[in-house]
DNA sequence: CTGTTAGCGCGTTCAA
DNA sequence: TTGAACGCGCTAACAG
């Protein structure tokens, strides 16, 4: 019942007990003949390296925090609403899988100042930054010593570690799905774009497809009543609708229900996060998908590359995807 | 900038590195006097337990897990549906602050069969097993040997360690909030009652308040669609609805818009869970509100003393609230 | 109530 | 390329 330590397995195996140790942590330095001896003898002993000796000895904490970058300071933030913590959630997932499978243990903080970003730096080797995205953030991240990488709307932030979203390319999924029903003159839903980055880049997308006059930019804010409003303007003109995102495309649905018009049928409607709302709402929503659970991976796997010694900063982009249901 | 150890406050306070150890571990075993004068130095200095040294010494894994209990072989179960990941969040933060004040770490899991559970064994010290809701999973995890404590539809479950809502009182709440709005003959729109304890018990509480007569149960499904359905059907003759969740009731409320009917103005409307909608619905819904936080935060509590050599089982039980809003 | 002491399992010198 | 030996910070057993 005991757990399995190291010593046994390198008796097991009939090397030192430091070989054992090189085998997990510096496996070229051992020979093909002794490393295959000990990881035979591992497997079949059951051998689990011992994540709490292994940080000691190292002299570190062994563990991988994954922060949330909060933004009190803002008025505009979706990260906050109770219904985004799906989000959260696949991401939390997808990058403990990663950590579990590497001599780290994951963790959990939230940060929204340099000062509690500064009080993580005896409890973590490294940081997962969830939802880094304005560049006061990054710096302050860059600036803590801590060895990070920042996700997802991060794209724009070149030199720093990174693993991001595309959100020109994103837009222009938003596009292409309009074009194939068949939209030569639709409407954009937007809001905030001096002040979201993502959102801007989001629209400059969709106009990479749709020539600038033929786009009817409207919206006065985010959210459902906004959509709603928004919507309400366009719906004669426009032959299609894309939004900023679900809960505004959600507003616009509403709009065009009321209207007597049928969603997607008569005029289809796109969003943007695929959001789980299709259980709550009564008509069918088009939208983009991020692919958070992608993105944090990317960003477990590029800090625990550089937490090994590997030096110099990563960049990743993961291409959003397109889902029609 | 190296992080502070015992033996550096054992000295600034006058005292040996196991009396500091005492204060952390069973502080009720140091005297007054040099139980202080260690807290002082402790932080003056800035000191912080290192947990991997402690769980190394302690020949455990220093690993609280906190298990979300899937339901494969399950065709109802809502804990699978995206959107109720912003349940397990909040219970994830409550849970983590409980155990960032302990000397474990936080990790989570997830399990189905007691081959799955058993695989945590090496790997935690002690489990909180999120949604147990079953006799035959309860069993199965006090059967694993692991330190447990279970959570949250557990109030059936006597003899087991565990921290529960009371879905009866939830019901009654729910009854309250349609009396306190005038209803006297109310419908009640639920299903799976054979199959899904927590329904029964809140229609059991609902029926607490109200006789059996003046309620019309009806039902022939949970969700959007069922709950539409539902309302359809007494649309004319209910003056109050309850349903027995958020979305059934969101159908709910979509019938009574469609028929021109104020939903809460005209007739009240209270659903269960309190779900984040409100940003999706266009009218409001009241609910009543599990606390998820509490439970689980009371259900860590539970399992730090029974590791901490409290034996016996802890049972608390957590009220539900009400939301207005 | 308090101090002394012996390892927990591992990573990393240092020699060979 | 390999092995011997040390000690990371802490808990628990024991002695006083």
């Amino acid at each position: 019942m005991k757990p399995v330590s190291r010593d046994e397995v390198a008796e097991a195996a009939g090397v030192s007990s430091a070989t054992v140790s090189r085998v997990y942590n510096n496996p070229s330095s051992v020979s093909r003949n002794k490393r295959t001896a000990v990881l035979k003898a591992a497997e079949k002993l059951g051998y689990v390296p011992n994540k709490s000796a292994s940080a000691l000895r190292r002299n570190g904490t062994g563990i991988i925090t994954l922060v949330e970058m909060k933004k009190k300071h803002r008025t505009y933030y979706w990260g906050d609403l109770p219904i985004f913590k799906w989000f959260y959630t696949d991401v939390l997932h997808a990058v403990k899988h990663v950590i579990d499978n590497s001599m780290y243990q994951l963790n959990i903080a939230s940060a929204s100042n340099s000062r509690e970003l500064e009080a993580l730096k005896g409890h973590t080797d490294g940081i997962i930054c969830y939802d880094a995205d304005e560049i006061s953030e990054v710096e302050m991240i860059a600036a803590s010593g801590i060895p990070y990488v920042i996700g997802h709307h991060t794209k724009a932030f070149e030199g720093f570690s990174r693993s991001s979203t595309d959100n020109f390319e994103g837009g222009r999924l938003q596009a292409i799905l309009l074009k194939d029903a068949g939209c030569s003159k639709p409407a954009y839903i937007t809001a905030h774009l001096d002040m979201v980055q993502p959102h801007l880049d989001r629209l400059e997308g969709f106009l990479s497809v749709y020539p600038e006059q033929n786009v009817r930019i409207v919206g006065d804010g985010i959210g459902r009543t906004a959509g709603y409003r928004a919507a309400r303007k366009i719906i004669s003109s426009a032959d299609g609708i894309a939004a900023v995102n679900d809960i505004t495309a959600a507003g616009a649905g509403y709009a065009l229900s009321e209207a007597g018009i049928r969603v997607q049928h008569d005029i289809p409607l796109v969003g943007y996060d695929n959001m789980p709302l299709s259980i709550a709402l009564p008509f069918k929503l088009m939208s983009i998908d991020l692919q958070p659970a992608e993105i944090y991976k990317q960003a477990a796997v590029s800090l625990l590359l550089r937490l090994s010694g590997d030096t110099g900063v990563t960049e990743s982009v993961i291409l959003p995807g397109i889902v029609k249901s």
